[in-house]
DNA sequence: GATGACTGCCC
DNA sequence: ATTCTGC
DNA sequence: GCAGAATGGGCAGTCATC
């Protein structure tokens, strides 16, 4: 075993006392395992890599470890084992940024097992060339992707797909032995049929709702689970039935599915009485829904009668089949999975549909276009982005993110995705767990960590706060900014405080009800006059910006722990290019005085796409850069952020929805 | 019964 | 979910 | 490249309190 420690098998989510305890000692067994005779370093990484596997296609620790201690490894292959009504780990999919980037790991990824020195993946390619590893790849170390990448960005088209010894399992040990680098390896390399028939994928829609596998158990039982694996059935007592009704032939299954919210067709019963949500969606009936729509669903007494009324309408996107009738499908190409997919469940309407999907099969040159189409059509059906799958591969249960999926999410592309630049108005210094304690916790304790950021209303004259932020930075930007806006770092623990010995606070105080001393320091008795300086001039800079509450305009129902005078723009980067992913927020009022408001944003408040009592807010928020080069007038106003509400819809015409409205 | 803090789980 | 860091 | 940390948004549900 390596020294790493327990958690190399479970999850992070599973590291809670208990399943720690079942990780340390699955980790004492493996490392028993490494001492016995004969057991090459590489024997017990595959042994490791065994469990986990095992462990992924059946996250039960308690299985699992009965498993590993009565018949080790043998035994952990032989009952961790796909269950029916037993979830396993879904297959995720690697982020990309870009379609540069996707391309380049589509033409890397290959799938998990490869077949005695071959890899599926190059099924694809029937010239099936081979040669040796040349000495140039330096950097192999029995690790393909570092060969992989290397080449690929060496020069962009060409394939070089390494295969590396040990993927014949018992072969590889022995002819790895006193190897040197890349010996033993074998390539696939870019002859002209590898490059152009590189690309084979399908591009799916990306939906914004909640991953689901679906267990079909016979005797026409369904069960239903989170992407977590907990089981939410009884959420979806609709899903259940629509699944059974789509089904083709009544045999066990598992399949793979995204559920959306939906605006339900039938919905016109009582169409005078709600007239809260009538704009607009007349036009929109049977359509997707935002994330938020979904959010909204009952859990507790959801019956398939009130389902779509009482609670929220959905509709299944089904997209991968991994069980039917007595055999796991899972080492399948997807193309193949796919098919049986079809076969065995119809769509049905408004309830059950195949994701969307279009193949790709092209060279890597057209590829780029093609998936920037697919990115485009998918977004514009509601979606959040694209899902790239290689149709060769198998589905791969794991914690792990695959590389034969891949997602390209329009907020990650640049040109696509809405940023934001906002000018800073005060920060907090804990988390979201109030009970915890104020102070930045764990890496971040000596640096402001979330921060609290706002739009600027020139109408109004005022900062709204929008969100919080506390990705995208690294340490020593925190370090910067902390300085920047309370003068110093913060002090953690008593160490540092005798270090630095520096009078104010209580020294050897208590450690709890110090933090007042602890951290307002100089803010204490430089006092009023200086704060007032800072005021009014706020370029001050190196003295730090913090103020003893709120500055003028500021709007928030935040209580952040401290306040600063908002002087510059920081840009963040949210998924917001759409309704869908713009969301209504309760904790950032800047829209308290929208019906005050002229032109679009009272229209946008009057159409119900925003709530006065509420405000908006990002999903996903991160910083991306500061913006010298804007002041704060020029950063963005809640009127623009509503409007980003509109982009994606047609601008639609109800005026007199806004007298409705009003009486 | 309404309000608000807190949890837990979705993304 | 996202992002950064350290091994 | 991976594991781990720190924490974003919302909402339904629960429980205590007014």
């Amino acid at each position: 075993m390596s020294e790493r420690g327990p958690s190399q098998i479970l999850p992070t989510s599973w590291q809670s006392y208990q399943s720690r305890a079942s990780a340390t000692l699955i980790d004492a067994q493996l490392y028993s395992i490494s001492k016995r005779e004969g057991a090459t370093p590489d024997a017990v990484r595959s042994a490791q890599e065994e469990v986990r596997h095992c462990y992924a296609l059946r996250p039960d620790v308690r299985v699992l470890v009965e498993a590993l201690l009565e018949d080790g490894i043998k035994g952990v292959k032989q009952r961790c084992t796909l269950h029916l009504g037993v979830p396993m780990q879904p297959m995720l999919a690697k982020a990309c940024t870009s379609i540069q980037e996707l391309l380049k790991r589509i033409l890397g990824s290959m799938p998990h097992k490869a077949k005695r020195g071959w890899c599926e993946w190059c099924e694809w390619c029937d010239a099936g060339c081979r040669v040796q590893v040349p000495a140039s790849f330096g950097e192999y170390k029995y690790n393909r992707r570092l060969l992989i990448s290397r080449s690929v960005s060496e020069s962009s088209l060409q394939l070089c797909v390494v295969v590396a010894p040990k993927s014949g399992r018992g072969a590889g040990r022995e002819s790895r032995k006193g190897a040197s680098e890349g010996e033993h390896a074998v390539m696939l390399h870019g002859c002209g049929i590898c490059v152009s028939r590189t690309v084979q994928t399908a591009n799916a829609c990306k939906y914004d709702g909640q991953r689901a596998q679906i267990h079909v158990l016979p005797g026409s039982t369904v069960k239903i689970f989170s992407r977590k694996l907990d089981d939410m059935t009884y959420k979806y007592p609709d899903v259940v039935k629509a699944v059974l009704r789509s089904s083709r032939m009544q045999v066990p299954c598992v399949l793979d599915a995204e559920i959306v919210a939906v605006v339900p067709k039938e919905s016109n019963t009582g169409e005078a009485e709600s007239s809260k949500d009538l704009e607009g969606k007349d036009s929109t009936k049977g359509s997707i829904e935002a994330f938020q729509s979904l959010a909204t669903r009952k859990r507790k007494n959801v019956t398939e009668a009130n389902a779509a009324t009482a609670s929220v309408a959905v509709k299944v996107f089904l997209f991968d089949l991994l069980f039917l009738g007595e055999e796991p499908l899972i080492s399948l190409p997807f193309h193949h999975r796919r098919e049986k997919l079809r076969q065995s469940f119809a769509e049905v309407e408004d309830l059950v549909a195949y994701a969307e999907a279009e193949d790709l099969e092209g060279s890597a040159g057209t590829a780029e276009a093609t998936l920037e189409a697919a990115l485009r059509r998918s977004v514009a059906m509601s979606c959040e982005g694209l899902m790239v799958k290689h149709l060769g591969s198998g589905y791969e249960p794991s914690t792990k993110r695959s590389d034969c999926w891949l997602k390209l999410k329009k907020d990650y592309v640049e040109s696509m995705g809405d940023s934001l630049d906002l000018p800073l108005c005060g920060k907090l210094t804990v988390g979201r767990i109030p009970i915890g304690g104020w102070r930045g916790s764990g890496r971040k304790s000596r640096w402001v960590s979330p921060w609290l950021l706002a739009t600027y209303d020139p109408v109004e004259g005022t900062f709204g706060s929008v969100c919080r932020v506390m990705s995208g930075f690294s340490d020593q930007f925190y370090k910067e900014n902390t300085i920047r806006y309370l003068g110093r770092e913060l002090q953690v623990g008593g160490k540092v405080e005798e270090a630095h010995e520096g009078g104010l606070a209580a020294s050897s105080g208590g450690e709890e009800a110090d933090e007042e001393e602890d951290i307002e320091v100089e803010s204490a008795d430089s006092a009023a006059a200086e704060e007032e300086a800072r005021f009014m001039s706020s370029r001050s800079g190196s003295v730090g910006m913090q103020l003893r509450s709120k500055a003028e305009g500021v709007e928030t129902l935040e209580q952040p722990r401290f306040w600063f005078q908002p002087s510059e723009v920081w840009e963040i980067r949210g998924a917001a290019a759409d309704p869908a992913l713009l969301v209504n927020c309760p904790r950032h009022h800047h829209f308290s005085k929208a019906f005050g408001c002229e032109g679009r944003l009272a229209f946008l408040v009057m159409s119900c796409l925003v709530d006065p009592k509420r405000g908006l807010s990002l999903r996903f928020p991160r910083f991306i850069r500061k913006r010298e080069d804007k002041r704060l007038d020029q950063a963005t106003t809640p009127q623009q952020l509503a409007e980003l509400c509109l982009q994606p819809r047609a601008l639609f015409e109800v005026p007199e929805k806004m007298d409705l409205k009003h009486s």
